[in-house]
DNA sequence: TTGCTATATCGTAAAAGTACGATGAAGCCG
DNA sequence: CGGCTTCATCGTACTTTTACGATATAGCAA
């Protein structure tokens, strides 16, 4: 079966080479966490990393929001990096941008 | 030499037994980086760290805010749990919550 | 006591976030 | 082509955040 690679390709991969300090890196953790900083969007990632393929607007579906909201919050992460999205035919698909959950982790992790 | 312990005693250990997933652990994890969610907060986090000793109101002085700012700030932090502040004569000392920060990093952990 | 220092809180204004319905754009199907 | 689905964007209202100066509170010192 060919699950996830129907759409969004692989991640870029290799080593995050920014600084986990600093005041660039203040700004980078901020702008992450700013993003993760509301429940539906917590829910959303969740929703993203479940399913290790990425879904489209099936999230409307799950979350108790209206559709015009959701696509904001998707929005959001994808401003900020988080997630991405790539145009299925008439649909959008997302799926989580690994690297960025990766450099995430780092700048908590070096707290 | 006695650095740390001047103020803020140690804080609970322990492990952390709350769940990592569900809706209460992304309205957790959603608060914590919400609080995490500024510049000047994840600066003021640093420079807790940094002086593993806790500092007080020299906080002020190291960032270009004014004084009623930072300490709103300093609310917002307090109030998501990731510091402590004790009163210590005039002053207040504030200091990081190691638990509440071993919880933020289990959680995006989690992620 | 009075005064000084350190911090919090109040009041305010401007900016950003949240949510919704309505509308627009883009692609598929008949 | 027309109509349908899927999603983004617009316009709007409301709430929250951010920042500041001004004021209040609490402790120390003289």
């Amino acid at each position: 079966m060919k699950p996830a690679e129907s759409c969004c390709g692989p991640g870029s991969d290799g080593p995050d080479e920014r600084p986990i300090e600093g005041a660039a890196a203040d700004d980078e953790l901020a702008a992450l966490a700013k993003a993760l900083g509301h429940p539906a969007r917590v829910a959303i990632l969740r929703l993203l990393g479940r399913k290790n393929a990425c879904i489209c607007g099936d999230i409307v579906a799950e979350l108790p929001l209206a559709q015009s909201t959701v696509s904001q919050h998707l929005k959001v992460l994808k401003d900020a990096g988080l997630i991405r999205g790539d145009i299925d035919g008439p649909r959008v698909c997302y799926c989580l941008e690994p690297r960025a959950l990766r450099r995430l982790k780092a700048l908590v992790g070096g707290l």
